[in-house]
RNA sequence: GCCCGGGUGGCGGAACAGGCAGACGCGCCGGUCUCAAAAACCGGUGGCCGAAAGGCCGUGCGGGUUCGAUCCCCGCCCCGGGCACCA
């Protein structure tokens, strides 16, 4: 701000025309390489990342928001004297790329690079500040082979497993999904299709081994949303209790060597275990009735079970069915004879698809024993149940039903419970704990753990993926293609057109076993997109290395990310694959930190009408269509002033047009000061403006630094106000120029995150300064200057204001409270009354509390 | 059913820590300019009563705490999202 504005000015005061400079802006900064990053040992750093874009070509509204706010954000940080790391690249593998080829009979890479290209465009057009020679495109070999180097460093550290169990398939997208990718009522997270289940054999990442870290490490994240932290803790779905041993019975009734594990949370309810439950899918099912007269009505429960997965249990509860299977299991802590059943209630995927049913104190065996008549012994009584008179105290079982509506789960006094009775039952109870120990010192139980995280199911029966790099060999199994193989190249001339993936494409998967060099077969499945985005932003960092994965020390300077920008859709899927990839990164030696993200920013969706905007409604706004009436700085103005970032936005035509104007008269302000003469200095109005201008600077940065983009820009509209109101009521020989110059200048790099162009062109054109208004630091502001030496106080009688009083800023208590008494509608309502108390909130108000 | 958010003028939203509710913008109304309109600019705009001064009411509903509650507590209603037979 110190420079002369050169004199040679040929710009005279002209309207607002974005169209005129925005894009000769963009071809300059990309000239100057205005927004590389640069690693500046020197200087503090900031990674400011919004999450990868698929490349689906159009950019929509949901695109603008999401970017506009990471480049506020990132342009913000460089005018804070940063070391700015703000990148793009494209996840750009994926179903779409094929159903669009199939659909244009054109290739998905064809598709894919074009859309790329026009994306890419559309993101410079917005005046997006990337590092564009950081660009990754997840579809890239150079990009794709460290996936493949990745999967070989799990599969040395066990972290990778092939094995048979129920997935979910999806018919729509002819492939196999994780468990995060079935959203909502059992549905495909992509096309939406009803989620079948297949019993079949797939790779997958064992994260579950990380399920503790995972969960614990949420709390070191104080920069996240707590929606998001609570999403993924309800995901990963710790639960503590015991397991229990049950000792299976033959067909005779005679007690085994074989036993059947159960895991349960209430090991303090053992004792009310009046039967016990396999799941349809148990292996022991079969072994135990088969042959026998029960196996055609605990076969007709399986059926029913296996026809109702996935697809009924789209609303409430299923129907609880089941059948007794003819045999016993011996409950360990009092020897009883316990009946096993089967029933669909219990899953075989959740602990060991095998559990005690304990119907006085579980909702589901409560309904159960109801249905088919079993026993219902309390065990654990509430302190202000009636049964508690009879029970207390009662080790042995007098009691075998219960005058209940509904089972009891609470905590309360454990009765007909043996040694344990009278101790306190319920969650993490002293009898939880010493029914356990019991057991545990007998060898038949022990403290336990359990998840709701499955392993990420990783392979997919698609062609435009990743490669699994294993080759499989029919003398030596499974065998990972070995590290100077890589990279296993996706082949180009698969003709999608015609539905054919890797699995036929014999070139592709006929080859020899890397062991023993026998004939061999290429694994012909392709990884889920979502390993692809898993580490992307470690590969920014050192985005062209073409040695390694990355350079470490890059990585150390830039990562973890410091603001990490998208929406809550990810919270669970890309953002909890992201925490596993970056602790497995840690224990491998990649990274020095457990988190990749360490603040996070969801943002909200923009809709129309309340509706999503969707091509099926036909209530798409398109942002071209915007740039090109208004220019990229009133969309990008626009959509950060319509509402908080993180709360849904309803798209609003007039809106637009409102921030048009604002920017009109901002352009227009700025240009007839730039143009007038020097002239006098001073006067009462000045200080008001300058009193405004500082306590401006200081709103807008409290705001930017805690994403209230609304509130700052309403901020710098007040500023703009408050000048015009100066700049139009001065009279002009008192009017101070210098001070009006430094409130334009001030508004230009206030808006310069917001509006790049406008600003650039006003502080370069306009202004007459030579360098880049992104290179400027940041305004200052001096808080004893945004202080006013009168201070308004509000005045209260009983809570109601009755009137205002000014005071000077520094007056003590006894004047403000005088002044506030001398006031004539205060006095009015004093007048005749007995003041008990006065409250004086130093700088805001005085309240009388009268009789 | 459980767990999170949220409910403020005609609309989007503001009020950061219990202290003047409605900043800023949109819309609307009135005015200036114009032959006229648009644009631009200026002024007004929570509701009710009142000529005005002013008064009363008002942040989903009902209670409570407090000199004072959009904010804290208790009990409800509605909207959005997540999870949902997880033993």
């Amino acid at each position: 701000m110190c420079e002369t504005p050169s004199r040679e000015r040929t710009l005279v005061s002209r309207p607002y025309d974005p169209h005129s400079f925005e894009e000769k802006w963009q071809a300059v900064w990309e000239a100057e390489r205005l927004d590389a990053a640069v690693e500046d040992p020197d200087r503090p750093k900031k990674y400011v990342l919004e999450m990868f874009p698929y490349p689906s070509g159009d950019i929509h509204m949901g695109h603008v928001r999401n970017y506009s706010i990471g480049d506020v954000v990132a342009r913000y940080f460089r005018m804070r004297g940063y070391s700015v790391l703000h990148p793009i690249g494209w996840d750009a593998f994926g179903l779409p790329a094929e159903n669009a080829a199939i659909k244009s009979q054109t290739h998905p890479a064809t598709w894919t690079y074009g859309n790329i290209e026009r994306q890419a465009a559309s993101f410079r057009r917005m005046g997006f500040s990337y590092d564009w020679d950081r660009t990754v495109r997840s579809c890239d070999v150079d990009y794709y082979r460290w996936g493949q180097w990745i999967f070989l460093k799990f599969w040395e550290r066990g972290l990778v497993e092939r094995k048979k169990s129920a997935v979910n398939w999806c018919p729509g997208c002819k492939t196999v999904l994780a468990n995060e990718q079935v959203i909502g009522d059992g549905v495909c997270w992509r096309c939406k299709s009803v989620v079948e289940k297949r019993e079949l054999e797939q790779w997958y990442f064992k994260i579950t081994e990380y399920a503790q870290e995972l969960l614990d490490d949420l709390e070191t994240l104080p920069g996240w949303p707590d929606r998001v932290k609570t999403m993924q803790a309800n995901w990963i779905g710790r639960s503590e209790g015991a397991e229990v041993d049950f000792t299976v019975c033959d067909a005779a009734g005679e007690p085994t060597e074989q036993t059947i594990t159960v895991f349960t949370t209430r090991p303090d309810t053992l004792f009310g275990c009046s039967f016990f439950l396999l799941a349809p899918e148990h292996p022991l099912v079969r072994e135990f009735t088969a042959g026998t007269a029960y196996a055609a009505a605990v076969q007709e429960v399986v059926q029913a079970a296996s026809r109702e997965t996935a697809v009924s249990r789209t609303s409430g509860e299923a129907e609880k069915l089941g059948a007794f299977t003819g045999r016993y299991v011996i409950n360990p802590v009092n020897g009883e004879k316990v009946p096993v059943w089967v029933s669909n209630y219990v899953l075989m995927e959740y602990g060991t698809g095998a559990v005690m049913a304990v119907p006085c104190g579980d909702e589901r065996d409560f309904e159960f024993a109801r249905k088919y008549g079993l026993p219902i012994p309390p065990v654990v009584v509430a302190d202000d149940d009636p049964l508690l008179g009879e029970l207390q105290g009662v080790a042995e079982r007098i009691m075998t039903d219960v005058p209940w509506t509904e089972a009891y789960d609470g905590p309360g006094v454990m009765v007909q419970s043996g040694a344990f009775t009278g101790l306190r039952g319920g969650k993490a109870s002293e009898g939880m704990r010493a029914v356990t120990e019991w057991l545990a010192a007998r060898g038949q139980g022990r403290f336990a753990v359990n998840y709701r995280l499955r392993d990420w199911l990783i392979s997919r029966q698609r062609y435009w993926g990743n490669p699994i790099p294993v080759i499989h060999c029919p003398e030596c199994g499974l065998v990972p293609v070995p590290e100077a193989d890589l990279p296993v190249v996706l082949p180009m001339d698969v003709d999608i057109t015609k539905g054919e993936t890797l699995a036929d494409h014999p070139e592709f998967y006929n080859t020899t076993c890397p062991r023993c060099g026998g004939a061999a077969r290429r694994e012909t499945d392709t990884m889920d997109t979502f390993t692809c985005s898993s580490w992307y932003y470690f590969r920014y960092c050192d985005a062209q290395n073409s040695s390694a994965i990355f350079d470490t020390a890059k990585v150390a300077y830039w990562m973890p990310v410091d603001q990490y920008i998208g929406g809550i859709e990810h919270a669970i899927l890309h953002l909890l694959y992201s925490r596993f990839f970056t602790k497995v990164f840690r224990d491998m030696g990649l990274a020095d930190f457990s988190e990749p993200f360490t603040n996070l920013l969801t943002q909200g969706m923009v809709k129309k009408d309340g509706e999503t905007m969707s091509k099926s409604k036909g209530n798409v706004v398109a942002p071209e269509e915007m740039v090109a009436r208004f220019g990229a700085d009133a969309l990008r103005v626009y959509i950060l002033f319509m509402a908080p970032p993180d709360k849904d936005l309803d798209w609003s035509q007039e809106g637009l047009e409102g921030i048009y104007r604002f920017l009109g008269r901002l352009w227009r302000y700025v240009t007839e000061v730039a143009e007038q003469e020097d002239a006098a200095t001073g006067d009462e109005g000045a200080t008001a403006l300058r009193r405004e201008r500082h306590r401006v600077v200081g709103k807008v940065t409290e705001d930017i630094e805690r994403f209230q983009f609304n509130t700052a820009l309403s901020a710098m509209m007040e500023l703009l106000n408050a000048a015009n109101d100066y700049h139009r009521t001065a009279a002009p020989d008192v009017r101070d120029t210098a001070l009006e110059r430094e409130v334009a200048e001030t508004l230009t790099l206030l808006i310069a995150p917001y509006a790049p162009h406008m600003a650039e062109e006003l502080w370069r054109e306009v202004l007459g300064h030579r360098a880049s208004v992104h290179r400027e630091p940041w305004p200052s502001w001096d808080p004893a200057l945004a202080q006013a030496e009168e201070v308004e106080y509000a005045v209260q009688v009983n809570g109601k204001v009755r009137g205002r009083v000014s005071v000077p800023a520094d007056a003590d208590s006894a004047t403000v409270e005088a002044a506030a008494r001398a006031d004539e509608r205060v006095a009015e309502h004093l007048a005749g009354r007995e003041v008990t108390k006065v409250v004086i909130v130093p700088g805001k108000l005085v309240s009388f509390v009268v009789r």
